[in-house]
DNA sequence: CTGTAATCCTGCGAGC
DNA sequence: TGCTCGCAGGATTACA
């Protein structure tokens, strides 16, 4: 479910709520997860205070201090998938079905992370260098920090169609498939469009658009198409505002042509099959 | 290298 | 009302 702007929301919202605290106890469900939880980092995480939280590409990424100062800190990354929630709540507050990590806060508050289908996942490593590199072998530029040549040579020196592209996270990390048909749309380029096939001019239109598209949908908390919900449990707004997604045989917003859907990267792709070539 | 399909799950809407 | 089917914001793997 989350992209970036989702996922950016998230880390925003919680990042007042969780900066400063102290982890007193983690409780978890028996429900295996993607990246599984293992109990033996229950000891280990009690008693970390939470540094900083940040997002990178669709990863959550919270720093940790131990009681002694560390040169490599330890960290959970976790991970949304497609119906992950992560959370501040008061105990107070009715635990809803699927949660399946809580971490109990010095100042009483529980962060949850729920997640109905389980795509999603919550990891601890000891040391912060662990993620890292990993993460940044795997995972390319940040959609709203492209470097211009960058992307005009992936997508040049690339075969596959617009869409497997926006979604490889090696190219670009947090797009997804909302995100990717929006940007296509604003670029007018049809998401079916081979790489190799696009002039330089072409690559920079579709950069342009990728950075206002995420911009905006983060200035409108994301969207809420189903189950998404941000740290602080608030819908998203930006599903008021999408051209394509979702809008499968209702008019184009710039020309009427009723929105095209087509299977593309194995993916459902929204388009107006008169605006985008 | 590319593309496709299956896989991990639960829940929901459409259609009968 | 109740059933089955297909599909869903992600990501990895196997296979053609």
């Amino acid at each position: 479910m989350p992209e970036l702007p989702e996922v950016e929301t998230v880390v925003r919202d919680l990042r007042p709520a969780l900066l400063g605290r102290t982890v007193l106890d983690v409780q978890y469900s028996r429900k295996k997860l993607r990246h599984p939880w293992q109990p033996r980092w229950n000891a280990q995480i009690r008693g970390l205070h939470i540094t900083d939280l940040r997002r990178r590409g669709k990863w959550i990424l919270v720093d940790c201090a131990g009681p002694t100062p560390s040169a490599d800190p330890p960290l959970v990354r976790v991970h949304l998938g497609m119906t992950g929630q992560f959370t501040v709540a008061t105990p107070h507050t009715p635990r809803p079905d699927h949660v399946h990590v809580i971490f109990q806060l010095d100042h009483g508050d529980e962060l949850r992370f729920r997640d109905p289908r389980r795509f999603g996942g919550v990891t601890f490593f000891a040391h912060r260098s662990e993620v890292e590199a990993a993460m940044n072998a795997e995972l390319g530029p940040e959609p709203l920090e492209i470097p211009v040549e960058y992307f005009r040579h992936s997508l040049r020196t690339s075969r596959r169609n617009l869409k497997a592209i926006l979604l490889d996270q090696k190219t670009l990390a947090g797009v997804g498939n909302i995100y990717a048909d929006e940007a296509c749309f604003r670029a007018r380029l049809h998401p079916g469009r081979r790489g190799h096939s696009l002039t330089p001019q072409e690559c920079d239109r579709l950069r342009q658009a990728i950075e206002t598209v995420i911009r905006r949908a983060i200035a409108s908390r994301g969207s809420t198409i189903r189950d998404y919900i941000g740290g602080s449990g608030l819908r998203g707004q930006f599903q008021n505002e999408l051209a394509v997604y979702g809008r499968t045989g209702e008019p184009c917003r710039v020309c009427q042509t009723p929105i095209a859907c087509q299977r593309l990267a194995g993916r459902s792709s929204h388009f107006c099959p008169n605006c985008q070539r």
